[in-house]
DNA sequence: CTTATGTCAGTGAAACTGATATTG
DNA sequence: CCAATATCAGTTACACTGACATAA
């Protein structure tokens, strides 16, 4: 049977495509038990790593707008994994994780770290550092010409 | 100014996110002077590489479920970008672009083209390839396991 | 009977733009 | 006045699951 398109897709861009979009079905599935999407996780991971960032960060730090971030704000606040403080100065609202948060993070962070564990599985310790650092200079390419 | 979340993320997984949501934003960007989505292009550029592909091939080939695929090709006929054949054996519906679909397809490969020689502009030959390789590598490993 | 396909129906998370208020 | 933020409102294009009929 067409077991898709083969060898169609030989640009970066599609193969960046292809394994983004592997690593997020992956992502997705596994997540679906502790009741979290993707950028749920996503959110609740940069909390874990920086707590205290405000809505606006947060979403630079997802590559969304503040708006799609604060949708997912509100989802998570509403189910306790987080608490937003008074804003110190400016308008900015420090947001953190509630212990409840820290535990689904916890599984969360496992369940995924081992699919990309999997993921990069196949390479050489140098080929995954390489992969990162490749895939950093592409990323910045394109955000420093917009 | 806080300019997002510096060195978080070290992961590939993180960095293979940050890469694939820059193109993103860059294509759909730079298609939109064209009335076209991201998903939109994706459907024509397979199309125009592979006159016939079905609906579920064409899901395969842009990684969603036949369904989704289903409403991008709607919208793409409406537009009469493409055509739909009858059916020659079992229920696929081989699907081919129109004169206006390949005309517009024109453009917006010429675009994305771009937009992809820029994004690897920074990288080596040699690294581009290896980066290519090493990013197909990691999505099989995830698509066997799955 | 099993598999692949097309398609209808419904749902939903999340992306966008635009606008407004607030604060430094 | 300007820049960054939070947030409300509205829209939309996808993405999913589920179900059903059809055809090899």
């Amino acid at each position: 049977m067409a077991q898709g398109v083969g060898d169609l897709g030989l640009s970066v861009g599609y193969t960046l495509k292809q394994a983004a979009a592997a690593l997020r079905t992956a992502m997705d599935t596994a997540l679906r038990p502790l009741g979290l999407t993707v950028p749920q996780y996503a959110c609740l991971e940069l909390l874990g790593q920086r707590p205290g960032l405000s809505t606006a960060e947060l979403a630079r730090g997802a590559f969304v707008t503040r708006q799609s971030m604060h949708a997912v704000l509100l989802g998570l606040e509403e189910r306790g994994l987080l608490a937003r403080a008074q804003a110190i100065q400016g308008r900015a609202l420090p947001t953190a994780l509630t212990d409840s948060g820290q535990r689904v993070l916890m599984q969360a962070s496992r369940i995924v770290a081992d699919i990309e564990r999997h993921m990069v599985s196949a390479l050489s310790p140098a080929a995954q550092q390489r992969l990162r650092t490749d895939l950093a200079t592409c990323a910045a390419t394109l955000n420093d010409s917009a």
